[in-house]
Order: structure tokens, then C-alpha cells, then sequence
DNA sequence: ATGAAAGCGCTAACAC
DNA sequence: GTGTTAGCGCTTTCAT
């Protein structure tokens, strides 16, 4: 059903030059109708413009445009080292699809190995026109090389706003502000803090327990901070010591710490809340800590569009709140 | 400290031509020389334009070598609409380190919402050299359109061999045999099988319960299909009326499922499959159904690196199979 | 209202 | 051993 359309001569892809061939006017015409200048064709021109490359079959080549243009239609989203679950697959589909709505077409990079200079390779076989990265792979150089490639827009991913490139600010340190805040406000003061030892989480644990204990240092509540893997055993032998303080609550690195721990808990009675607002959270009726992510992309990508497209340069910072899904666990 | 390198008067990006005019040569030599052409450029000649390029921070415009050679160094990988968790992750970096092992870029695409023509677009900007995606996006008619676009190789996702095009044989349907296999050798003949009611997960249960139920079929053994969501009063209510064919063990859709279900199960004794060896599964000693993807990649990437290469143009099918993780639970 | 032509940056066949 | 040159397919002045 494909290969009996009508092909140029040689074979090969078609191109405008055949649509123009077959329409009876010249590439340029061809240019003018497929990318709407309307105020310059006749509308008899356009019509068998139009005829000619429908009949063909004609897509314009995206690499040849974006050579011509200087930039494409490619967005690029680099993920974070974050660990894969239900709350990572959901920032990304939503990002996804707010960009597609746009027009654009997200692809995702997963850094596999820390190596940037896989990540460097990929951006110069993408030229992507708008990027978004974590701010490791961001150093100001690299932003400078971006923008003379064609890329229009970049966006850092950091705990921070950096001052030489537009930031989402996604502080880890606030989901654990977040969740110490929703325990303190409900009268507990001595709150154990199980955060992960397994490497793949320990760079967001490490954060997200600054955040707590900051937390509860600057609101007179006192952090029991507890490193152990994800095992009932474990935690309840690390629990153990703590509980001569009398803990009233706990707040786990995710959620399925934050089982893990109710399972460790056994008789003891602790107010628990975790992280990511899972299945398992809402199943169990546990509270959770969220980032509402999905909500700011409409905003993110109406930022990188507007900055795109030259209409407007803000630079100010995008910061992404968490918040505390609560249900019967606390 | 990459705005006081030398630049080209015009501003813009370093280019081959800037290149050649530093080292005194022409732009055909300085392509020969990074390329690569050893047996053509002396030695003088090319120590002077490996020299000129790194003062100059040189590096080559991917888009007009992709325009050029009618194909470019990128891989898309686009994912059928799998719930991503852990295992999936796993499938997915363990792919893309592969990929960029073998110097590709390896890019992936969400099709968020079911909208083909958004997939469409994505190949026809990105241009890939090769492709792996899930049948649903490969009608014979794309195949044929991407291969006159310069994508040398493509690989569907499919749960059986597709003869239009080489297929990564993924099925479900063999992971409810695994753990029925699994349970059956251990002697069980009544084995209880839980599948979600969450339409994200309805795609994969309807296969791995067809896979079950076969296999049960098959072997003298009877399946007794649950349909819930992932929560234990839900299962436990489901669960109660089959408790009176006497069923010894259980086969879960995931590990999340199975630990609902055991949780479900209160004092009945079940032996318990899940699905996924997750951490959860490891966690607590649960057996579980696995892909072991990873492994298969070496052969995939090198299989589509070969074809991609015109060295071979094996278009056999790559089946993987899943494999049970024995845990205390069965 | 339309066409001719230049050129984005690169590579490779063909000179010399 | 090195340079000249012709495009890859597109867009966009500048002419007409």
C-alpha cells in the first residue's frame, strides 16, 4: 500500500523537488505553501501544491530543515540519577506530553554511567532547541556550547537556581521539610528518620534528611536519623536503641521504607509517613510525601516554548513544591 | 573559559572550514583527518589539523554529516506503554548503556498518549539509523518508510515473531507459564492467580493470565483466576469463596499484588508467586518472575550494530524469556 | 504571485 | 598527499 505510490525516478525518498515537479512550480513555491505563507500564493497554486505532495506522499526532511534553520524541533529531557519508579515515570509522561501538545518532540536521555561526555555527544547529534538537564551536566561552558549549537532554551534541574542558566528548582531537602513539617504541626516532637543505605537511593536520602533535620533543629523537634536498608529486620534492630526516647512518629525515605518500617514497627504505635504518594501509599492508607509535578509542566514547557520562540527571556527560577497527600497514617 | 577561545570572525560556531583555514589546509582534509582516513593524509598534516581543531574547540555539525550521509548515530527506543517500575528501568538502562557503549545515541521515546502520529513525527525528525519499538507503531507500511529514511535497522516489540520485520519476541504470556511451571513442578494442582483490575495493568494481565491458564490447561493443573484491584480487602473478598477448592498456592501479577495477597491471606498458608523480583520481592523472601533482559542486550545492540553496518541482515526473531527467582516463599 | 539562486556544514568522488 | 567540487534537501532573500 506504500510501494505503489507514485516515486521520483531515482528511488530515493521524495522530495520537494518532486512535489514541485509534479505541481508545476518550483521548489520554493513548494516551501511558501507547505509552511503556511499564505499571504503569497494563489490559493489555485496552494491547492495543487498541497495535491501534488499528499499524492506523493511528501515529508519534508527534518534533518535538511533543521540544517537550513540552525536549530530543530527536538527537546531534549535528561534525567537525573533518580531511581526509576511510579513518581519518575510520572514527572516524565506528563513532561512528555505537554511538550508533544506543543508540537515539539520530547526525548528522554538516561546518563547511564556518570560519563558527560556521553551526555556532550548527545546534544551535539540532537541539537535539540530546548534542553533539560540536571545541572551536573550544565556547567557554564557546556550552557555557552548549547546555545551557539541552535539550543534556544536550557533549564537545569537543582536543589538551587543557578545563576548562569534558568533553573526548576527540585529540592529534595523540601520533601523532607515537608513531611516533618505535616508530623510537627500535628503536636509530635520526636520523630525517627529512616533514610536508605542502598547506593541508588543515597544521594536523594542524603538530601531529603538535611531537609528534615533542618526542619526539626529550626522547630524545636528532635530528628532520630536511622541508615538502614530496606528490611523489616534491619530497621527494627536500629529502631531498638531509639525507642527509650519515645519517639511519636516516624517519616520514611519512600514508600516502601515507610512499609518496611510499619512491618519493623510490629506493636509499637508511631505516626508513619513516606515519600512518593505510591499505590502502595494509597492502598495502605499511608501518608505521603508529593511532588505535584505533573501540574507544573504546563508552565515549565510555556516558559522553554515563550523563550523559544524569542517572545519573552525569563530567566527567574521554576520551583517545584512538594506536598503531603495525608491519609490515615499519621 | 570557552568565551576566550579563539572564535571565526562571524561569531557563530566553529566549523570544518575554520578549521582548515587554521591548519592551512582544505575542508576535504580536515574531514579526512578526523575521519579517520588514515592511509591518505601524512602525518605532518594531520598532527596540524588535529592541533588547529582542539585549539579552536572544533566539533563536528552532526546535522550536516546526517544530511550528508542520509542517516544519522541515533537509536530510538520507544516504549510499548509498559507501567514503568523497576524492572523496566532495568530493561531500559541496562538497553541504553549498551547502546552507548557501542557509540550510539540512545533515545527514548514515551508515546504518552496512544497517538501514532506523534511517534510518526519523532522518526521523521530524529531520523534514527535504527529503531526499536512496539508492533502497534510498525505497520508494514512505516517499516518501508523509515527504511527510505536512512533507518538501517529495525527491531518490534512484539509477543510473537511479526514476518514483516525482525521481532524482540517480549510475552507476557510466558511469564504466567514460568510461574506456573514453577508452582506445578513443586506439586501444587490448585493455584489461585491474581490479576489487576487497574486498567495501566490491564494489557499485561490479560497475557500473563492467558500464559497461566494455558500452562495450567496444558498440565493437568487448575488455575482459579482473581480479578481485583492491588488491595487486600479486596483480594481477601475475592479470595474467600475459592478457599473451598482447596488451592496450595497463588500466582500474583507483580510483587506488589503478591504482597497484597499475602497480606490478604492472613493465617491460610499459600506458597506465593509474584512477578518483577523487585526489592520488595528480595525484601521479604518472595519469589518472583523475571525478564532477564539485561543480559540479552549485548546480543540485541550487536545484532542491530551488524545490520546497521550491512555485515549481516539476519532478521530471525530474539525471543526472551523470563526466568523464576526462587525465593522462601514457594 | 512566482522563480532563480545562494548556502546551512559536511563528505567523497574525482582531479592533480 | 592534498585540493576542487558537487551535492544531501531545505528555506529565504532578491528579482521579476
Amino acid at each position: 500500500m506504500s510501494s505503489d505510490r507514485p516515486r521520483p525516478l531515482n528511488g530515493q525518498r521524495v522530495t520537494s523537488a518532486d512535489v514541485a515537479a509534479a505541481a508545476g512550480v518550483s521548489r520554493a513555491t513548494v516551501s511558501y505553501v507547505l509552511n503556511g505563507v499564505h499571504d503569497r500564493i494563489s490559493e489555485a497554486t496552494r491547492i495543487r501544491v498541497y495535491d501534488a505532495a499528499e499524492r506523493l506522499g511528501y515529508v519534508p526532511n527534518a534533518v535538511a530543515s533543521a540544517l537550513r534553520a540552525g536549530r530543530t524541533e527536538i527537546i531534549l529531557l535528561a534525567m537525573p540519577s533518580w531511581p526509576l519508579g511510579p513518581a519518575v515515570a510520572e514527572f516524565v509522561t506528563a513532561g512528555v506530553t505537554e511538550f508533544e501538545r506543543r508540537g515539539y518532540t520530547a526525548l528522554v536521555h538516561f546518563q547511564a554511567g556518570g560519563d558527560s561526555r556521553v551526555f556532550a555527544r548527545a546534544c551535539d547529534r540532537v541539537r535539540p532547541v530546548a534542553l533539560i538537564a540536571p545541572e551536573e551536566d550544565l556547567p557554564p561552558a557546556r550552557v555557552a556550547a548549547l546555545r551557539e549549537n541552535g539550543t534556544r532554551a536550557v533549564l537545569a534541574i537543582a536543589p538551587r537556581p543557578l545563576d548562569h542558566v534558568a533553573t526548576l528548582v527540585v529540592d529534595q531537602g523540601t520533601v523532607g521539610e515537608a513531611a516533618m513539617d505535616h508530623l510537627v504541626e500535628r503536636g509530635h516532637e520526636r520523630i525517627v528518620v529512616v533514610m536508605p543505605t542502598e547506593p541508588e537511593f543515597a544521594l536523594l536520602g542524603k538530601e531529603r534528611l538535611r531537609g528534615a533535620q533542618a526542619y526539626a533543629d529550626a522547630h524545636g523537634a528532635t530528628a532520630y536519623p536511622l541508615h538502614v536498608p530496606c528490611d523489616p529486620g534491619a530497621i527494627a534492630a536500629a529502631l531498638a536503641p531509639i525507642l527509650s526516647h519515645q519517639p511519636t512518629a516516624l517519616y520514611a525515605f519512600n514508600d516502601e521504607f515507610a512499609v518496611a518500617a510499619i512491618e519493623a514497627l510490629g506493636e509499637v504505635q508511631l505516626a508513619v509517613i513516606g515519600t512518593d504518594d505510591s499505590m502502595v501509599a494509597r492502598r495502605l492508607g499511608l501518608s505521603s510525601v508529593s511532588f505535584g509535578a505533573p501540574g507544573n509542566w504546563s508552565r515549565i514547557v510555556a516558559r522553554l516554548h515563550d523563550t523559544i520562540e524569542g517572545v519573552s527571556d525569563d530567566l527567574s527560577p521554576i520551583v517545584v513544591h512538594p506536598h503531603v497527600v495525608p491519609h490515615g497514617s499519621t
